[in-house]
DNA sequence: CGTTTTCTTTGAAACGTTTTATACTGTGCC
DNA sequence: GGCACAGTATAAAACGTTTCAAAGAAAACG
């Protein structure tokens, strides 16, 4: 028995057609009881696995799901991946992994490509300049794609995301609360969407306390952790010096630390920080790192499932889930001058926002 | 053209033959080059993709790359997933990526499964009680599979492995060198060859110096944070207490890190400590943990690089690598007594041995 | 007991490739 | 002009399923 057992030598063992075989195995037709005990004995004595090429050929789709994302390295993107994955294992998908490097050009081939093993769906993190929308736009008989964590350009179809402005203006309202004004942020690229809306939610939170912002203050970074730190290093270099400084994702943050660190700078007691993501390590960084939570695996897990739904059939307008966030509070962010702590606006109480 | 364009359409418009068209593809029989040119035109104009599938049931082979590992989220996995897709994609293989959870179980079943889409070959970081070995043992035909990280149990085909023995050996060794004596280490669990090995050169390097070990002062714990946490605890109220601790991961001296700060212990002062990996967040915690460098990455495309090769027909008795490791000496780790640090080599310090 | 009717089962045609054995084209040679 | 001989091109048989129309068998009916 070297070659893999087939159909046909399943349907020669319990004497009955191959067609037989294939409807027992799919429900796909009434069997007689007893038809269906020998097919089914025939399987578990020779460890018949039905071959997914053949049948996604015929069938024109696989049980495989893909998933691109920029970079698996990506302190963040694991827990997608496991999300998506467990939620896939359930509904007996596998998963296709893909790194596009945020390379549109790498990820339209990768599109293109693995399209001839007809997955069942697709899974997005969409690269920078991702051209997913346009490409897809043009071709027929797709399967469905979900978009993760970042709305592509001119896409109109699922998507499933994270309050980025909401988290990044809950996180600049609780350093107003603590009594910070002179406040800075580095921001992502902002070619970015989420780069642009957690932006938005600072400058929003600014100016609903009536704080004027230094155009100065914010720095365009390109969310990792060197830029962060350069950044950083600007920032506290000027005079006046900040005395906040929100990052837009962790490992900004870091870098913003130890920019501080190597400056001489005490986080928080001269500087404070926040930062956006709330990565394992935010909790072990010294001084333990204020942030803005969002949770990977439920991004993940969410996207999946909504795939899960729209491969088996939902139809319904493209939707747009929106996964909350939540400022964890740690040790990153000093209260200064009690005065004026209570001169904020009106305060709203909820950590927890968005939808 | 909802369906997508197929073989023969190209073979229409290029009035050809199907098989011209296969040929002019694969570069399988030599083809007038008139026809050669209509055919890729044909191509290009249509935008035809071939069918992986089709290809691949006829073939009983796809470019498909299967990776199996405990889970992606542990903080070490994703650089050897992304070593590897680096190679693969170089290949013009794509990648499977599974979970088993460490549920030998799981692997089992995902091996069976996946089997079914005649992957090109198998890359495993096998569970904690892989049978993988046993499995494929009786298995005929199957696709070449390079274990990495760890060698399961009973396995003699290839495997790409990091230096353990030799890397807490040199990690031990620095510890003496800076004078500790009362050593302690906090071990992974003890089933796992890596953890074993870790052990192994750990009490080389004390045995070589003739330094006795205190066999409480050897603690098993899972290679997570909080066992490394819940150990070092117990390890930090010994009396004699420590000098250092050998983790044997950064997880777990992450955990030595965060109870030393919880007794009010200062590191490096009151007591040292090393770990292994050396994961990204050890350059930033605090104290910056010194650590016993692997490259995950590294160990990735290795593995990779070994497995296309025997794909392309390497026929050699299986291959075992090992990767090299290397102590990144950071500030975790002081220096006690500079009296005794000559005295290294074989003298035995009474006030170590402890009672 | 023949005829319907209702269930089951089956044969055979796809699905889109690769590959082998065979057919076809010219050439060069006698 | 006939013949062997490359050199190319093609037809057709796989590969292992699903699925549909049609055949068969069993049950129900008159």
């Amino acid at each position: 028995m070297s070659a893999p057992v087939t159909m046909r030598e399943i349907a020669e063992r319990a004497e009955v057609s191959i067609g037989t075989v294939s409807h027992v195995i799919n429900g796909t037709a009434k069997v007689r009881e007893k038809l269906q005990q020998r097919v089914l004995d025939a399987i578990r004595k020779l460890g018949y696995q039905p071959s997914q090429l053949a049948r996604g050929l015929r069938r024109n789709r696989t049980s495989i799901l893909v998933m691109m994302m920029p970079d698996v390295t990506n302190p963040f993107f694991p827990a997608v991946v496991r999300g998506v994955e467990d939620i896939a294992y359930k509904g007996s998908l596998r998963l296709v992994l893909c790194n596009t490097d945020n390379d549109s050009r790498k990820e339209i081939s990768y599109l293109n490509e693995l399209q001839s093993y007809r997955p069942a769906g697709w899974l997005v993190i969409p690269a920078v300049d991702s051209e997913i929308a346009a490409h897809l736009k043009a071709a027929h008989s797709w399967p469905p794609v979900v978009c993760v964590d970042r709305r592509p350009e001119g896409w109109s179809g699922d998507v499933v995301l994270v309050a980025n402005e909401a988290g990044a203006y809950a996180a600049t309202r609780h350093l107003l609360q603590m009594g910070h004004r002179r406040m800075a942020v580095i921001t992502g690229p902002l070619h970015l969407a989420n780069a642009v809306e957690r932006l938005k939610g600072f400058r929003r939170a600014l100016a609903q306390a009536k704080v004027p912002i230094q155009p100065d203050y914010i720095q365009e970074a390109r969310f990792d952790r060197e830029s962060g730190y350069q950044a950083a290093t600007r920032l506290l270099r000027m005079i006046p010096r900040p005395t906040a400084i929100f990052a837009c994702n962790d490992l900004m943050a870091l870098g913003v630390l130890l920019a501080a660190r190597e400056l001489g700078l005490e986080c928080p007691k001269e500087v404070s920080v926040v930062g956006f993501d709330n990565l394992d390590f935010a909790e072990f960084t010294a001084p333990a790192l204020t942030t803005v939570h969002q949770s990977g695996y439920q991004l993940g897990t969410t996207a999946a499932r909504l795939l899960l739904d729209r491969i088996n059939g939902l139809e319904q307008p493209p939707k747009k889930v929106v996964l909350p966030t939540e400022v964890k509070i740690r040790n990153s962010v000093a209260c200064i001058a009690a005065a004026r702590r209570l001169a904020i606006p009106r305060q709203r109480s909820q950590a927890a926002v968005g939808r």
